[in-house]
DNA sequence: GTTTAATTTAAACACTTGTTTAGTTTTTGT
DNA sequence: ACAAAAACTAAACAAGTGTTTAAATTAAAC
């Protein structure tokens, strides 16, 4: 069975999609710097200079083939969150009861996420707070793509009689991403408190422990009777 | 009774109990145009002469009275939390049964960090990716008091069979906070999704549906029998 | 009222920022 | 082999960064 656990594989597919529309190494190369840098050290605490000495290139490489800084992090957006949509529609299809839908769909997002922790919380946490907003217009549809998804399957078992009906759909996918990203973004905090003290040990914490707390969260609050 | 709508009230408090220690009302102001600004674009992405020309002092009187920029930040989080933790630890000496005592809590949490939203956000996701964990050790306490606290009420409600006992207490206010701060961060998607046009619509859907939203989740999760 | 201390200021400091320019090297097509 | 295009580079640009300095103003103390 295919498993979850490998983040290098969807890593490929996407490089290939990519590359035959407009991209070559050496973008691709400066993208996964800019990730790496962007996630690290924040959209403003990186420096153009900070990405092309990571990725040994010249300083006005950025701009030769990104235009901008900004266009640069568009880039970056577009290449990191193309086929998501694609996994989560996919999964619409797949012959399987609704809660395991749910539950897999839980699964796709916190791996999904995890193997692209850098830009989605460069996403989610620091650019929707400025001005930045015309220039993610194509994250917003996606974001509404995935929860039309989402209701699809909520909907589905509503009206199996499995899912109650009292449930703000639009509310969960922040339950869901919420608690993976608060999780996460106290990684140091939660490293000590649960002595999860290698890399190793704290990825596996998330693909277990907490994908776990997430499905159930969702379970109990989807099928919880009164 | 006292309800949770005004952030003003905590607010007075805080100012009241701080200038006692070592505040003056310039001092003050410039930690409310900071936080401000921090919330707004980002620490990195906020300059000192944006935070003395609205606050409208001198360049300098920043590095006259913080010593530094960072040093405001240190400043500005112990301004913004340092009474959190009472409120919290007064909650649990109340006489109320175990699922009030954790309703209360969300209550407390969503009021007091919607009151805050800009450190907080500061806080949990600008702060912890950088190599800036030394300055927040106080804040690490607070959090980790907090999850005693949390870990208490538990404990009672599953000493008197109420709760069940397979749930990761420490996995808990992730999904409390991580909720928030998914909607939260995401507020020009939800708006214009939930149709919440102006600023009250939206901090009412957050004093109401939302903190329900996310009461309902801890309830399921905690409450759910097999 | 004078002196001492605290506050406030404008200017300068050295440094980093994103971007552009003008020139060189490499690759490509014929 | 040669010309045109693409890739790449070092240097410079103007603007902005956090911080410091030294002088001016205000407040406090005696």
């Amino acid at each position: 069975m295919f498993k979850l656990n490998s983040c290098l594989i969807l890593y490929t597919i996407r490089n290939t999609i990519m590359s035959n529309i407009e991209l070559n190494d050496k973008k691709i190369q400066i993208l996964e710097v800019a990730e790496k840098l962007f996630s690290e050290k924040g959209f403003d605490g990186t420096s153009i200079r900070d990405i092309s000495k990571m990725a040994k290139i010249n300083i006005a490489m950025v701009s030769y083939y990104f235009g901008s800084k900004e266009r640069l992090l568009e880039a970056l957006i577009l290449y990191k969150t193309s086929d998501l949509k694609l996994q989560i529609e996919s999964l619409l299809h797949e012959n399987l009861e609704p809660l395991d839908k749910v539950n897999k769909l839980v699964e796709i997002y916190i791996n999904r996420i995890n193997c692209n922790r850098g830009i989605y919380r460069i996403l989610h946490f620091e650019l929707t707070s400025k001005k930045r907003e015309e220039n993610l217009a194509a994250f917003a549809e996606l974001k509404k793509g995935n929860l039309k998804s989402l209701e699809t399957i909520i909907r589905e078992g509503q009206s199996k009689g499995i899912f109650r009906t009292d449930v703000v759909i639009p509310l969960i996918t922040p339950t869901i991403l919420g608690t993976f990203f608060h999780f996460h973004m106290n990684k140091p905090f939660f490293q000590e408190l649960l002595h999860l003290n290698t890399e190793t040990l704290y990825n596996d914490y998330i693909k277990n422990s907490l994908t776990k707390h997430i499905q159930q969260t969702i379970k109990a609050l989807l099928v919880y009777e009164n």
